[in-house]
DNA sequence: AATTATATGGAATATTCATTCCACTTATGT
DNA sequence: ACATAAGTGGAATGAATATTCCATATAATT
């Protein structure tokens, strides 16, 4: 049979769209007409598009759970040639996406009042986060990091500390922690008890704490409190005039990058989230 | 020949480095001694890694202008089993790593040295999160960010709903649209009270709630509360399948990256933050 | 300069992989 | 309830692609 030949009413175009975007559109728009097995790898696809990008016929059919055949159909109900055809689009996808940041930058700055102004305040962020990211990156000391997992290697029980700006953080890692099984209490001075919630520390437990400029009293206090009980400090701040550094026993210092005066957090985000894990890793290789 | 047997003093290494960062190094390192043509496949690669990763052999090897024989030589002295074996730690420089924490881990122990553990698992969340960032940057769909802002701006008080993973986020839009001036209640589920929190919901109100998979439950029963309330609803989540996309007014797609299953949180904190400064920015226009 | 080792191009081969085909099942319409 | 169409799994096929092999060229060593 001639290849690309328009068939049936099932193809509905007879040229398929050939960027991502458009193609999952029109997934989603056709979803109810699609039989079952299709259905399937739809969903498959539209969730891990970049293991579709990559993957052969038979390991992707083995992830959706369908035959390879399914997989050559489900692409020529979509009007493409064949399963190869529709991976096409999946890479596309992942090379424009790739090949990306200066281009980008670049592009802003020359037709950016094409862009929309929300457009424009989210690229800024989003080149804030990045050149954090890459800043903390370069400037990140090994010794600091082990001396850290160290501090909280040991530790009972992690008290988490951080609040206003840096809660965010501190509260992810309560989340975090927990789901890997390491005990924390994250004060969150509900109820104005922060001072209670932090008040059992013994020196078999450990804190983190972070805060950034302007230090939230409350802050300082509690780490210092802590800090008191016998307990390990390893905070989080962005100076060495810091209360923070010369409270704790070990400290990272971590710049935040700002756009239009808003500090990001990714940097920061980033680093507790490495924190986490690392630590994870550690008690697990016991 | 048996294959991936340790055979010539070209060969450093019986295991070569399954990630990117750790093959670049390595290229660099032995530049020197490598071939001719071997060094021209080098340049290309280190220059090309995205071609690297989506090409055939014949096409890389038209572009490096070298035979696709070359290229498996250069993949063999570098201690890979052939080309395809290369080419894989060239395609997970783009793939999210999905892989399961065990496995990741293993495979971290084992080419763990030189740097620390911990320092590469910073890198990979670095590295993650940068990606996130730019995919995010290149997918992002101006008009639905608009019509976000639409729905936002005349609200009276913006209700943020988001809990356990998704809450670091939501407090921290809290935080800043408090700062900016804007009202708003945060779901915080204190006391168990998420759904009286909701409850004086008026369709003069918005709401802005953000879940991943696996969609938190009570996120899912707070939104359609407050969509049925009558408040506009602007949804952050991960999936066209996710039950935030069929409830919301509009709603923001946002593929975080992972590193050992965790997947990061700074895309979708950078979007927030843009949306909460959009948000003010077009408040003040008034 | 002669000899040996190493590198290279290109054709031959082996392998992987998408695709097609067919028997069988499930749904749809009369 | 029957007949017909649509959908599905799995093996067979054929195309695309990596890899190996060998003759030839280039460099290194004596």
């Amino acid at each position: 049979m001639p290849r690309g030949k328009m068939m049936d009413q099932n193809n509905t175009t007879a040229t398929p769209p050939r960027d991502y975007a458009a193609l999952r559109e029109m997934v989603i728009a056709r979803w109810e007409d699609l039989p079952r097995r299709l259905t399937q790898v739809a969903e498959y696809a539209l969730n891990n598009p970049d293991d579709v990008a990559f993957g052969t016929a038979a390991s992707i059919a083995a992830k959706a759970e369908v035959q390879p055949s399914t997989l050559v159909r489900f692409s020529q109900a979509l009007g493409y040639q064949g399963f190869s055809d529709l991976q096409d689009v999946f890479r596309s996808r992942l090379r424009d996406q790739v090949l990306g940041y200066d281009e980008r930058m670049a592009q802003l700055r020359e037709h950016g009042h094409g862009a929309s102004r929300a457009s424009m305040i989210l690229d800024g962020f989003a080149d804030a986060s990045m050149r954090s990211l890459s800043a903390m990156r370069n400037r990140h000391d090994e010794d600091v990091m082990e001396r850290a997992l160290d501090t909280l290697e040991g530790a009972d029980t992690i008290y988490l500390i951080g609040l206003r700006r840096s809660f965010p953080v501190t509260s992810y890692m309560a989340y975090a922690l927990g789901k890997l099984g390491i005990k924390t209490i994250l004060i969150d001075a509900v109820a104005g008890l922060a001072a209670e919630q932090a008040g059992f520390v013994t020196k078999q437990d450990a804190a983190i704490t972070i805060s950034f400029t302007p230090y939230a009293s409350e802050t300082v206090a509690l780490s210092q409190q802590v800090r008191d009980k016998g307990a390990g400090v390893v905070a989080i701040t962005d100076s060495v005039f810091s209360p923070l550094a010369g409270l704790a026993d070990v400290w990272f210092e971590v710049a935040e990058a700002d756009f239009e005066g808003f500090r990001t957090l990714n940097a920061t985000m980033t680093l507790a989230m490495a924190l986490t894990v690392a630590l994870a890793d550690r008690r697990k290789a016991k």
